[in-house]
DNA sequence: ATTCTTCCATACGCTACCGTATGGAAGGCG
DNA sequence: CGCCTTCCATACGGTAGCGTATGGAAGAAT
């Protein structure tokens, strides 16, 4: 038959994918080049070619699981039980300010810059961000905070967290960890 | 003589730093290109290799200028008068987040973006960054603020800032101006 | 076993860009 | 006038990367 198993090549698309991703954190998206990622991948553009339609159709694909990724785990944190908004706050806090996801975050820059560039990634961050907004602004709204303050403080939130990973925080101070607390608290209470 | 007009010469490569600049907004690093620019000025690259060594002397001209550029900003503000420090952390805020400046925010952004792969881009941003968050703390600390408060505040408004600036907040929601007054609000109060 | 599909390697032409080498125009200066 | 310095154009060789064409290996299907 033509279609034995409708995964295997999924898989490999997938492994070029990732491949991609891994160049758009440590190089940005100009890193991302055919050859270069098939030398990564220890094979030839000629299964690039095989798997992909051009280099174009490799980043609209990046761009969709990335997307995919980031609207899965809004969602995922959306389920969680309520009642439990301001520690959830503050987590959301941590995990994105932390020097964890450290690749994550670089993602999230690189996505940014490309954004700048080209349409179809301005859509996909657009979305994104609105859905992160959107489920911070729900969290608040439901500690009592009024519509306006809910959404300020959402917008803070985010763009504090994404803001704090551009600045190289390497050695500004020493009670950094104090430093970001209070600003938790700032923002969260 | 050697030398009878020892400014000529910095004007022109002045000139092209100004254009690598505005390349370095539109398209990033990755963007600026010897025969790119040179077509930009209306020139050929047999002008750049004159001015310049290579693409990298280039560069570090171009981190060179925004750094002088930046640090003497910082300073001009430092000397406006005391007692004003409450307004200028408005106007401060103001000025980073709002859509005029975008030219120089573009710059901003892809500036982290270079330092995250370059050593000597990323010497530049963390200069700026603390001499920036210097500034912030003492207009804070100004006002009576302990230390770890004044760091803080200062630490949450730049963040803010350059996060906002990534954010396509196209059309997150209408009532952006409030947003941003509360937490203009919420950072400098 | 033969054929067919899947997946990848190799080879090719093309463009963009880098850095160098060389020459030439244009103006100050002897 | 001839000369020398400044500034730029042109031409060249080299590398990196894109996309295409073609063939080949290996397993599945018949």
């Amino acid at each position: 038959m033509a279609k034995p198993e409708p995964n295997r090549q999924q898989l490999d698309r997938a492994a070029w994918i990732k491949g991609a991703l891994d160049i758009l954190a440590e190089k940005g998206l100009d890193g991302i080049r055919v050859e270069v990622l098939a030398k990564r991948l220890k094979v030839t553009k000629g299964s690039f070619y095989w798997h992909f339609k051009d280099r174009r159709d490799l980043l609209d694909a990046v761009l969709d699981t990335w997307k995919d990724g980031r609207i899965r785990d809004i969602q995922k944190q959306t389920r969680a039980l309520p009642g439990e908004e301001l520690p959830r706050a503050y987590h959301v806090i941590d995990v994105y300010s932390a020097n964890r996801n450290r690749k994550g975050m670089l993602i999230e820059i690189a996505m940014r810059d490309w954004a700048r560039r080209d349409a179809a990634a301005a859509a996909v961050v657009e979305e994104v961000d609105a859905a992160r907004l959107e489920f911070g602004r729900k969290g608040f709204e439901a500690r009592g905070m009024p519509p306006l303050e809910a959404s300020s403080r959402s917008l803070l939130l985010y763009a504090y967290v994404f803001g704090l990973s551009l600045m190289s925080c390497g050695k500004f101070d020493a009670d950094m960890d104090e430093m970001k607390r209070w600003i938790a608290d700032r923002i969260a209470r």
